[in-house]
DNA sequence: AGAGAGTATGACAACGTTGTCCGACCGTCG
DNA sequence: CGACGGTCGGACAACGTTGTCATACTCTCT
């Protein structure tokens, strides 16, 4: 700026204005500025400026899982699509479900002073942010809740959601049901397995343990687990995959078999429709869980100092079938 | 730092050692500052620090033409991946295709003084960008070339993918081909079918102008130029799809009618193994685009003057079969 | 004991910008 | 002719840091 200045031939401060778009600037001398602007190819250093001004960064914070995961980065563009609308960036990171790698990706955001963060929290324990929440940079938490911190959080119903998958199956007459899941570890599992136990004791199926198997990874394990479990003796007739890396897996085991056992997932994905069998997923709307949190994050950064609330959004069932067709095309 | 200092009892300057990790602090002052800091939960103001030593924002700006889709999302979590081990942060946006956004993006992040620019250009003219790379901001594209300006660029072999494509349903013997895309203003597009006209000319095809269809923008339109050329007199017996959602689309639609068509796609996606027929496409490495143009652009940061390069990388024909088998399972 | 080297601490300016205030200039009016 | 209000331009400080330099102190060696 002092260059340009220097080269218009004006003050550091008419630079400001002129480049500010501020009154009270003659126009000749506001054309003179601008020649110098373009000749210099000055830009305008949002950092200082912020700096000064103690003004926001216009930049907000999204800490998710995997930025490569559909699910996480489905919310990384709608929440980028609504903060272009206020002139606002977004500053993305992976935790890769690492609470210390979390902890300092949130830590490292803190310090560019984001405007306010967006999490989907992967530690145990966020009471490390409640100093930079005093100090005005308000969080929200995203798919699952903080702990150890008042903040507001906008959440799936997955255990309604994995009840009336396995109500569906039930209604279809099965009475022995495969969960397959990851790790109770992961908050959502949780849900989703406590909300199929709900169902399996709704309908008086005697919850055997034997039939949940979970440490399942990916796909290729979950293919592993269906084999395993169909070989043994009175296997099940039914499978609920409580994720859609599982329901891939399992499947395409299924498939490779011809075995014509039912099968519900959870989360829908892109081409879930096109799948070689039929497959009822429980969907959910990843857009809407994204679009009310930034909502709500927005609401926070204009100031909004209601208390901290938490937003559930329902799922659905979305019912393509249960088996193969008998008869192929 | 003033009320660390105050609060500890000394220089603003001592704070900022003892915050730094700078040596010749004694070790109970130190205490004493690490305490103040822990109570007043003070974090440093990145933006301040780098303002103050004219250094870097150890952030690095990526824009892309849709962060929800999965090529993108895999480029910007590989990309950010690589920049955390430099414990640089990934600013991203979506230009949505549209250039005027894009320079708007582009300036922003400028402004913002990013260490770098990783882009994947959807304007035609980046000579804006020329003044800020002689600033020292080294930009990168990525997937496509930019224009009127001299920078690295990575890039894909489009058209021998495409070319490699045709040959496969030639040697099967087809020599009505319809070749689907969206656009002839998209470079890749451009390029694969230019391809795709080179393997015509070889295969000495009379190249028909009636079997190449344009302006397919997603899986509906592509299912419907699909159904539209079958009813044709004297219907292709292949097709070629230039991108993948053109590809699912034409899956679909022939799927849907128990068509034998043979179908080659472009860009390999998640599930394509899984399709209800076989699906042969011309897959690429994306983690290795994104990885090589990072690379390159971290390379530029670290102070690379040598001559702006342009790097391609191969493509390869996955071959998953043509047609459906005759008799199915 | 004094010089010299090294360690610990602090005062101050500077990074690039903008808010505040002050003064210069213009025209107008009593 | 002097006072007044409005417009325009500039000097200066401040935002939160850190680099540079100066100072005070400690230790070692001659």
């Amino acid at each position: 700026m002092v260059d340009v200045a220097r080269l218009a031939g004006v003050s550091l401060k008419t630079v400001s204005r002129v480049v500010n778009g501020e009154p009270h600037v003659q126009r000749a001398m506001a054309d003179r500025v601008l020649a110098a602007v373009a000749e210099l190819g000055f830009q305008r250093n949002h950092m200082a400026s912020a700096l000064r001004a103690g003004r926001a960064s216009a930049t907000i914070g999204l800490i998710i899982e995997e930025l490569a995961n559909p699910f996480y980065s489905t919310i990384a563009h709608v929440t980028a699509e609504m903060a272009r609308e206020r002139d606002t960036l977004l500053l993305s990171a992976s935790s890769e479900e690492d609470p210390v790698r979390e902890e300092r990706l949130l830590r490292d955001l803190c310090s560019r002073r984001v405007d306010g963060l967006l999490v989907v929290p992967a530690g145990c324990d966020h009471s490390f942010l409640n100093s930079q929440v005093e100090m005005g940079i308000p969080v929200v938490f995203l798919d699952r809740p903080g702990t150890n911190i008042e903040a507001d959080a906008v959440l799936l119903d997955n255990r309604g959601g994995a009840r009336n998958g396995v109500r569906r199956l039930v209604a279809e007459g099965h009475r022995r049901i495969g969960v397959l899941l990851d790790s109770v570890d992961v908050h959502t599992m949780r849900e989703r397995l406590a909300g199929a136990q709900d169902a399996f004791a709704d309908a008086g199926i005697g919850y055997d343990g034997a039939l949940v198997r979970g440490g399942v990874r990916d796909p290729g394990t979950a293919a592993a687990a269906v084999a395993d479990m169909l070989a043994q003796p009175n296997p099940p007739t039914a499978f609920l995959a409580l994720n859609n890396r599982i329901t891939v897996g399992a499947v395409q085991e299924l498939w490779r078999r011809g075995s014509d056992a039912a099968l519900v997932g959870f989360d829908d994905f892109e081409l879930s429709h096109l799948m070689p069998r039929p497959l009822t997923v429980i969907g959910y709307d990843t857009r809407e869980l994204a679009r009310r949190a930034t909502q709500l994050l927005f609401a926070r950064i204009d100031g909004d100092r209601s208390r901290p609330r938490t937003v559930v959004l329902p799922t659905e069932l979305l019912d393509r079938g249960l088996t193969p067709a008998r008869t192929p095309r």
